[in-house]
DNA sequence: TGTTTGTCGAGACTGTTAGTCTTGTCAAGT
DNA sequence: ACTTGACAAGACTAACAGTCTCGACAAACA
């Protein structure tokens, strides 16, 4: 190590031309746009940057992958992911979370995007890891709203909670996914009751 | 149409070299051998073609798209699917049902292969529709089976039978695409009870 | 004002893969 | 022998992800 190395904690000062948000933004904008009119055809880079009037470099100097562009630019949407539900009412909260999980993937142009993003990450390993941390963090909320109405002693003192997450994402996905059948409030509803009552 | 054109129902009598079923069947196992290999990496055609000791021709000559090969050659051994218990016991039918799936998924080399149909189904709408069409008799057998049992009282008059199959058919793919995850025997019992219980 | 540094848009380039086309060979029937 | 069509080999096209290069330009600093 020498005196012209970089220092740690020290930073040089900046030089040269600044990044461009509004690059950063338009490819955001067109990942997002195109990822909705999308109609389960994949979404390519060449397309995002065109879109958006930008240089593919551009888009490889910002995110590391297509798949990293893909998410964030999903991820600005469902950072508006409502708070889990604590009324009190281990049901009226697993209702509330479930038709809202439902809800938000269905509204506007989500759903084809969303669809689109999946699809994508079933062949891309890096998107796959990205997207299973984001989504972890809803399981966890469902989890730790599970675990607080167990405490209630709404639920048996054994009950799965695992298995509990994993019946209702699994259904989630399966009939988003498929897209063969619908996913709504009663759907939400009569979930909520039979997975308690046949747990508790 | 004149006295050339080909008549319905009359052949004109084969002529040329015949089809090699030798050929035919190494490709089959090729694929089914590149499939349960593969560690989620697509497998392609030229592998096929190549493990085989076929020309690549010779593969779509027989079959119309990759797709296609991937689940024949995947067909052959989910051929000796389970026929649907009838005991007259619901909840045993079920659980055994259940209990079947999971482990005929998970039997041997084919839930690597499974696996990266599945994702490859994601990515290809030709393999995903003839996917669907595949596993629709799996559904059809389990809702008929439910269908059985409502007739005998053991489930409500207005249960959601489509309901019931697919919070089965989505916690097994959730589960075993993700592979966070078990499907074991147990968790089939479970399953099927809280089913029913809550649907009763 | 001019120099340095690093981003910008544009697009050429590489590597991979699905699917098609070509060629020369070989087998089954006439 | 001759015709027909399957065969292995592999060249070819079209997409696409990701890298590399280039000349232009903008921000700091001298």
């Amino acid at each position: 190590m020498n005196a012209t190395d970089p220092q740690p904690g020290t930073t040089r000062p900046h030089t040269g031309r600044r990044r461009n948000e509004a690059a950063h933004q338009a490819i955001l904008d067109a990942a997002l746009r195109l990822l909705a009119e999308s109609d389960g055809t994949p979404v390519t880079i060449d397309a995002i940057a065109r879109t958006a009037g930008v240089g593919k470099q551009t888009v490889y100097r910002w995110w590391p992958s297509k798949g990293a562009v893909l998410l964030d630019a999903l991820a600005d949407r469902a950072d508006q992911a409502a708070p889990a539900p604590s009324t009190g009412d281990l049901r009226a909260d697993l209702r509330t979370f479930i038709a809202t999980t439902f809800d938000g993937a269905q509204r506007g142009t989500t759903a084809p995007a969303l669809r689109t993003l999946a699809r994508e990450a079933a062949r891309d390993p890096h998107l796959a890891e990205l997207m299973q941390t984001f989504t972890a963090s809803r399981r966890t909320a469902l989890r730790e709203l599970l675990t607080r109405g167990r405490e209630r002693g709404e639920l048996a003192e054994d009950a799965d909670l695992d298995l509990i997450v994993d019946q209702v994402y699994g259904l989630f996905w399966y009939r988003f996914l498929l897209g063969h059948a619908p996913l709504t409030a009663d759907i939400a509803d009569h979930l909520a009751t039979t997975l308690i009552t046949g747990n508790a």
